[in-house]
RNA sequence: GGGCGGUUAGCUCAGUUGGCUAGAGCAUCUCGUUUACACCGAGAGGGUCAGGGGUUCGAGUCCCUUACCGCCCACCA
């Protein structure tokens, strides 16, 4: 394991940060040495994420970017912080988009389509695509740095994961939550798929009404008298196409005409099919003064297609009316499916079939048009659902599909009773298992925190949730705890889950369907023997609809209801090879993508084999994704893994904000407006992408990112990564100084001593507390998911404490020997520090520069205040614990500032060669002025200037100008623009006299004395006081210069 | 139609239970290449917190309302 750097950094850090010097080393050390593996018997409390599997459509983009930065830097933190944290990588098949994508190649390169090759050979093809990339998305994810486990790598398709599938299918299906239903699908006809939900996506179309008349069969009357005949109904209609298909023309109850029309019939034009009227609440009154267009386009009569129509299909079911569906699978007009011959040529319909389903729409209106039966057509916009792969309309289309009942208690509900109860505005983070008491890291302040506000603390006893019994009720968490209501209100709404797919790229089907005839018996007594066994069960009725309407919906014209399906348990291939000797044929479908998926925090842990992997690390810790998927993933997910392990697959559910570009649009390779991760790693490096992802990873929705083009490259960046690449530059050349300063010939020049805090400058003790705070405010944020702040505190820390403040403040004392050993110390321990808690978010810079830190001074650390236990790795470091606090230092130092910034604020004004020292005096109350005497070098060196007299009692200097700073009066003299003087103060003045103004209003308000918090009132007594002290004296001034 | 975000400086965004003169980065302007860093340092300017109303001693923050941008769900007569 004792395996030897690569090569070494150089003696001399270069002056610029150099990523492409860096990060491959880094990445080949942590490899090498294993250090992303971990194994179920390692020491302490399990972490475990699973990635959401990147589908291998692709590769990856920014947004995939984003969402593994922040699961990194998950991972790495909790494994610095001792935790046996695992992070699970892996690729999903993506079925209907991968096949999609595979088969629009293959049509580009070789000509041909999908249906042109036997399904083996076109699914290897669809295989080399995943290869290819499954490969580029892994070296994307290393290249990030992504800590993934690889030796756990797993593909929703690869063999444990199909184990995994066929045990979960045999099991729903064991317990009756599988069927098979006949149903209006959503159907694609460019991909011939079925599609769920979910995945068709709305989009409004200009389209138009037609006004179609069906004379009835028999003229009604409508008046009593007699007056007047109907002859026939008007129908409006979007897509007269379907008229084919109608067996059926709806009024509403509470029409007028109702009555006159009860009972009567219309026959069917083109079709000649006579069919009746029916009244339904469904149909809406016409009324062309309402504000719903429904009312406004409608004239009463509702055509009733079931076969393609979702409510005109309910309103078949409540009226019992045939279903002949008139369509092909691939949208064309055909009698192959449904629609009896004889109807066809009943009044001659042969001419439509075979059209294109737009292609019909237009003969039908001509032939209406042709035939006096087209009353009107009027411009309509409406939205129409669009596949969202082939993005051709959707056909509501009646089809054998497979269903998942999760509509069960066992499921769905399962899932609403894991919900968080307070997940309405508020959600505390879940406690990692043994953290909190006083060892944990960053107890301190999150105590504070916790107790100071609504939340309840962190508790350490709280068992996980979800091992055993029914302690996962109510624990899982949303963060922001907004996103819960999408989960509730998904699962409250749910409607059975079609789960096959009319694809070649997926998990197919475990079931073998037949038709047993005369050997039925034996055929039944073999099953049933395997079903004892546990190795088959079959089902029996399988065209009947669920539901009240199965004898409806069992008139099916085939009416093949002897038809047995038999689902076979995994590792039962002799059961299949049976089957299909005796006739039975595998089902050609595959199961939605999301079978498999959600199935991903058992199956890349070994289940359904109860492994210690398994055992260890489900239910994982967090689920870290984007919104848009919280119902079509989350959701299934939850519901698996408490269906089969009755457990929880997470706790927290962290939903990041997507990334858009400069104008709020989706990025997508059509656009053009798309940002390869890759491309910034070239140009920026992989921790400045991170950093900045991290850094705009706020509680948003979404977040913008401008793009532009490289005119370097040619390729697409944004400006908004420099943030990251400046600030690693920055880090860079910290470090940089720190080692010049540490090495082993500094050292010489300085006495060797063991920390002693007394001999510490106010700087020193300033600079450690200060870091103590940022642990403390980086745990906070990073268990709250806020990984916005996590970024902001480590940035401002580091950039203005550390690099503006107390690296420049230092530099005098490390020239000199006998303070230098001191800060030495302090120096090697706050840069330690600083690089252990950035390291999950910058993590190949501060590996690589922590191994300098090693081999120039080893020993770091400060008792009790900033502990550094050693490491070799900077990735198996000990995440840093919140020490002690130095409040003195804290609020003096930050007067030395306001003092150092009131005199640099001068110099700049009056444009002072910043070389050029001046000369100062300060009036200040006594305590003031002592702190200032004490620390005056770093006033003097900040600010540069000498500091001729401080106190009380010193005297202010002519010709000089003025201002005020933490109670004090400084003057700068020398600075002798009397003209420029006079305007500065008497702006100063007119401020000064609208903020007392201000505050004696607020004052001299009883309500606001009588009520304000008495701190406040006291703070604005104070505060008005020292205002007409500075304007007194603003005046004095302003009267001396005349 | 139902639900949810957003609207704060030229741009991208913070702003924690209402409470100091509303912040940061970038961009702009001024000064500066001092031996960690010009991917830098020091400083400056820039905001009626989308509009309106309300609650309150006090509102960017809470409530109501309007407008606009965006997302999700439902709906193809």
């Amino acid at each position: 394991m004792s395996t030897e750097l690569p090569p070494e950094l150089p003696p001399e850090l270069p002056k610029a940060y150099d990523p492409k010097a860096v990060e491959p080393q880094a990445n080949a050390v942590w490899t090498e040495e294993k250090l992303f593996h971990a194994e179920p018997t390692d020491p302490g409390e399990p972490y475990a994420i699973v990635i959401p599997p990147p589908n291998v459509t692709a590769a990856l983009h920014l947004g995939h970017a984003l969402n593994n930065t922040l699961q990194d830097i998950l991972t790495r933190w909790r494994r610095m912080a001792g935790d046996n944290a695992v992070w699970m990588p892996g690729t999903d098949h993506a079925g209907i988009a991968t096949q999609t994508v595979v088969e629009k190649r293959v049509l580009a390169e070789e000509g041909k389509r999908r249906t042109e090759f036997q399904r083996d050979e076109f699914v290897a093809k669809i295989q080399t695509w995943k290869d290819e990339y499954e490969r580029r998305i892994t070296e994307q994810l290393k290249a990030m740095g992504c800590s993934c486990d690889w030796d756990r790598q797993a593909f929703t398709m690869d063999e444990p994961r199909a184990r995994a599938v066929r045990e979960a299918f045999f099991q729903l299906f064991k317990d009756g939550l599988i069927y098979r239903g006949k149903r209006l699908v959503n159907w694609d006809p460019a991909t011939q798929t079925a599609l769920a939900d979910d995945e068709v996506e709305m989009e409004e179309i200009d389209g138009h009404f037609y006004y179609l008349r069906y004379p009835l069969e028999h003229a009604a009357e409508i008046n009593r008298d007699g007056s007047y005949l109907f002859s026939y109904v008007t129908v409006a209609t979007t897509r007269p196409e379907t008229m084919l298909g109608d067996t059926a023309i709806a009024i509403n109850p509470r029409d007028p005409r109702a009555a006159a029309l009860r009972g009567k019939k219309v026959r069917l034009p083109i079709v000649n099919r006579v069919i009746p009227i029916i009244e339904d609440d469904y149909v809406v009154l016409p009324d062309p003064k309402s504000d719903d267009p429904k009312a406004q386009f409608a004239t009463g009569f509702l055509k009733v297609t079931p076969a393609h129509d979702p409510n005109d299909y309910e309103i078949g079911l409540r009226h019992k009316l045939p279903l002949i569906n008139v369509l092909a699978p691939d949208g064309t007009i055909s009698d192959q499916y449904g629609w009896p011959k004889d109807d066809v040529e009943a009044g001659g319909a042969e001419e439509f079939l075979g059209l294109d389903r737009f292609e019909a729409r237009k003969a039908v209106v001509e032939w209406f048009k042709q035939n006096n039966l087209l009353e009107n057509v009027k411009p309509y916009r409406h939205s129409v659902g669009h596949s969202y792969r082939s993005h051709v309309p959707i056909e509501p289309y009646l089809s054998d599909q497979w269903y998942c009942k999760v509509t069960d208690d066992r499921l769905a509900g399962a899932a609403l009773r894991a919900i968080a109860r307070e997940q309405s505005d508020s959600a505390t983070p879940s406690p990692r298992r043994g953290e909190g008491g006083g060892e944990g890291q960053g107890a301190l302040e999150e105590k504070r925190s916790f107790d100071s506000t609504t939340r309840s603390p962190l508790s350490p006893t709280l068992s996980p949730a979800g091992r055993g019994s029914k302690d996962w009720e109510g624990q899982l968490k949303f963060f922001p705890a907004r996103y819960a209501k999408t989960f509730q209100s998904w699962h409250e709404n749910i409607r059975d889950w079609c789960i096959s797919r009319q694809l070649w790229w997926g998990h197919r089907i475990p079931v073998w369907s037949g038709s047993p005839n005369e050997v039925a018996d034996t055929v039944e007594a073999q099953l049933n023997r395997w079903a004892s066994e546990g190795k088959a069960d079959y089902q029996k009725k399988p065209f009947v609809h669920q539901g009240d309407d199965s004898g409806w919906a069992a008139r099916d014209a085939r009416g093949n209801l002897l038809e047995w399906f038999v689902a076979v348990a995994p590792g039962n291939t002799g059961v299949e090879q049976w089957l299909e000797k005796n006739g039975f044929t595998q089902d050609p479908d595959v199961l939605d993508t999301w079978f498999s998926s959600g199935l991903w925090p058992m199956s890349t842990l070994g289940w359904p084999e109860r492994t210690a992997a398994l055992e260890k690390w489900n239910p994982t810790h967090t689920l870290c994704t984007a919104r848009e998927i919280i119902t079509l993933w989350v959701g299934r997910m939850v519901m698996f893994n408490l269906y089969f392990l009755d457990r929880l697959p997470f706790t927290d559910v962290s939903i990041h904000p997507m990334v858009q570009d400069g104008e709020g649009r989706k990025m997508s390779k059509s656009l053009g407006n798309g940002v390869d991760p890759l491309d910034i790693i070239s140009s920026h490096g992989a921790d400045a992408m991170r950093f900045t992802l991290a850094h705009m990873t706020t509680q948003t929705q979404d977040v913008r990112m401008p793009v532009e083009r490289d005119p370097k490259s040619g390729k697409n960046t944004s400006p908004k990564f420099d943030i990251g690449r400046n600030f690693c530059n920055k880090v860079w050349n910290a470090v940089r100084f720190g080692i010049m300063n540490l090495s082993d010939e500094a050292t010489k020049r300085r006495s060797d001593e063991g920390v002693d805090e007394s001999k510490w400058s106010l700087a020193d003790r300033w600079i450690v507390s200060r870091f103590n705070r940022t642990v403390a405010a980086a745990n906070e944020a990073l268990s709250n998911y806020r990984f916005d702040q996590y970024a902001k505190t480590c940035y401002d820390f580091f950039w203005s404490d550390l690099c503006d403040w107390y690296l420049e403040a230092i530099k005098p004392a490390m020239r000199d020997e006998k303070r230098a050993g001191q800060t030495a110390h302090v120096l090697a321990a706050v840069l330690d520090g600083s690089l252990r808690l950035m390291h999950p978010m910058i993590p190949f810079i501060t590996e690589t520069i922590f191994w300098k830190l090693n081999e120039v001074r080893p020993k770091r650390g400060l008792p009790g205040r900033l502990e550094c236990p050693p490491s070799k790795r900077l990735i198996q470091a000990a995440w840093p614990k919140v020490g002690e606090f130095a409040e003195a230092a804290e609020s003096i130092f930050p007067k030395l500032q306001e003092v150092v910034g009131a005199i640099r604020n001068l110099r700049n004004e009056y444009k002072v060669d910043p070389k050029k020292s001046v000369t100062v005096t300060i009036i200040a109350p006594a305590e003031a002025a002592r702190q200032i005497t004490e620390n005056r070098e770093a006033v003097e060196l900040l600010g540069v200037c000498v500091l001729k007299q401080v106190g009380p009692d010193a005297k202010a200097p002519a010709k000089a100008s003025r201002a005020t700073a933490a109670g004090a009066e400084i003057y700068v003299e020398g600075l002798v623009d009397e003209a420029g003087e006079g305007a500065r103060l008497a702006k100063r003045r007119d401020e000064v006299v609208k903020s007392i103004g201000a505050m004696e209003g607020r004052v001299a308000n009883a309500a606001y004395v009588a009520k304000a918090p008495p701190h406040l009132v006291k703070q604005t007594l104070d505060q008005l006081a020292e205002l007409k002290a500075e304007l007194l004296k603003l005046e004095t001034a302003l009267a001396k210069l005349g």
